[in-house]
DNA sequence: TTTCATTTATTAAAATTTAATAAATGAAGG
DNA sequence: CCTTCATTTATTAAATTTTAATAAATGAAA
């Protein structure tokens, strides 16, 4: 929502053109070089920081909701993104006074009633996706005055339940990390395996074997190697290893153990 | 529901203390003695076997919803029971003609109206539980004329999007046995090796090592050994072994790994 | 009473994983 | 311009773990 015709349309009829009581929210993970962040979004009219969401359209399913959003705060289309858990706990929409109507009447000149669509109990299918930070856009709308990267360890609290949101996310994102590939996305489609290495460390939060772990992903025949090393300067030159397409796409449907 | 005038009262006014277009589906998986079994319930006025589900009631949560009906099914209260993904494609309401509004009409006398709640975009939130076979009693109601267990390698088709839940639910409880205990209420409180290695066997689908298998159980210190042996007739006597509570329920939460 | 089938438990072999060492590379300093 | 050095990758050796093979136990059957 851009403009602010588009918001009181959403505001007055969106239960038209939307599901009623379903959204979506996202946890967007960022990486770059070793740094792990979380995408969110600081609306004018909530006193809390939220993770980016929103109302499922009548003409979409869930997966096309949760791509539509994540697309929409980061410019890309296609990233890794995965259905973790839904939260319809009674009560979960009341925002224990972080909602600002007095801001939100100033802005919209729009009067919240007591029976408006949106008050109803909603219940939101929690999403993750995992992106590289460099090509991200992070993008703000009409309400959200901000949208910044924020490092894993330095979250704030969040609106609603959004704190439990994050952290089941992580929770899910690391058990997959066992049994989906992940880093076509995040690393260059030419990598070491130091580079490799680095990325699971961060996104897993644990120390990995240098040698043993690479090994593990050139035994399920995921990377291979390349004739090419990699000059970086005053040290022995790395080889070049690569993802193989067929393996990485088969393992993200049928998945894999890595252990 | 188990007499007619709950049933009405559902079907006219149930919108009154249900959370609209929100449902439930458990894939409850029955374990005994080396066979997996999946329960499912025949209803009178739909022509294919189902999952047991229904609506979330206005005043509870989801797992609360949840562990109400796979009580209601089983007789078995507190069972393992998880919830996996949520199913929100546009149309899986559209139960391809398995409807049968006759036989409903006959049943109940009521018609259904083009606008009735029921027929409602919905959402449903996929649990899966384990159970011991022996111990759940399978409870049909006003509706299902029948409620049996089926071996996971003879599962009818089934209505709605309950074949793709069926299969979304084995894959994931396949994935969580590497990461979540199992076992205390599908094995007795002594157990031998072989028991709990044939156990794991059945849930995973995968032929494990004999002696490997135990040890890394005993390694991650959720089973110890007993002084006490199992007389099994003709043949060696096998050791008893127990779960260690705390770190059972600890992992529960927490998670481990499990490979 | 002895043999036998079957199962568990122990031991030995194989494979894997970890740690230690060697090799590579170019910057920095004499 | 050559040597030293810090740092990184790659290889090798040690340690550990996993698998396979063998031994021991048990009671039914011959």
């Amino acid at each position: 929502m851009e403009t602010l015709s588009e918001v009181k349309h959403f505001f007055t009829e969106g239960y038209l053109d939307h599901r009623p009581g379903l959204t979506i929210d996202c946890a967007i993970f960022g990486y770059h070089e070793g740094v792990l962040k979380l995408l969110l979004v600081k609306s004018k009219v909530i006193t809390k920081w939220c993770l980016p969401g929103g109302f499922v359209r009548k003409d979409e399913n869930l997966d096309e909701a949760a791509a539509r959003i994540t697309a929409w705060r980061t410019g890309i289309g296609n990233l890794f993104l995965k259905q973790f858990k839904t939260f319809g706990d009674i009560g979960r929409n009341d925002h224990g006074g972080a909602f600002d109507e007095n801001k939100f009447y100033e802005l919209t000149g729009i009067k919240f009633e007591e029976d408006n669509w949106l008050y109803d109990e909603t219940v939101s299918v929690g999403f993750y996706a995992i992106t590289d930070i460099v090509n991200a856009q992070p993008t703000a709308d009409f309400f959200s005055s901000e949208c910044e990267w924020f490092p894993i360890d330095k979250i704030p609290n969040l609106a609603f339940d959004h704190d439990e949101m994050v952290r089941e996310a992580l929770f899910a994102m690391r058990i997959d990390l066992y049994h989906f590939p992940i880093g076509k996305n995040l690393l260059q489609p030419k990598f070491t395996l130091k580079e490799i290495k680095l990325l699971y460390e961060v996104l897993s939060g644990k120390k990995l074997n240098p040698t043993n772990f690479p090994n593990k992903l050139i035994a399920l025949d995921l990377i291979s190697r390349l004739d090419e090393k990699r000059n970086i300067g005053a040290h022995r030159s790395p080889t070049y290893y690569k993802f193989n397409e067929e393996v990485y796409e088969k393992a993200l449907t049928e998945g894999l153990v890595l252990v």
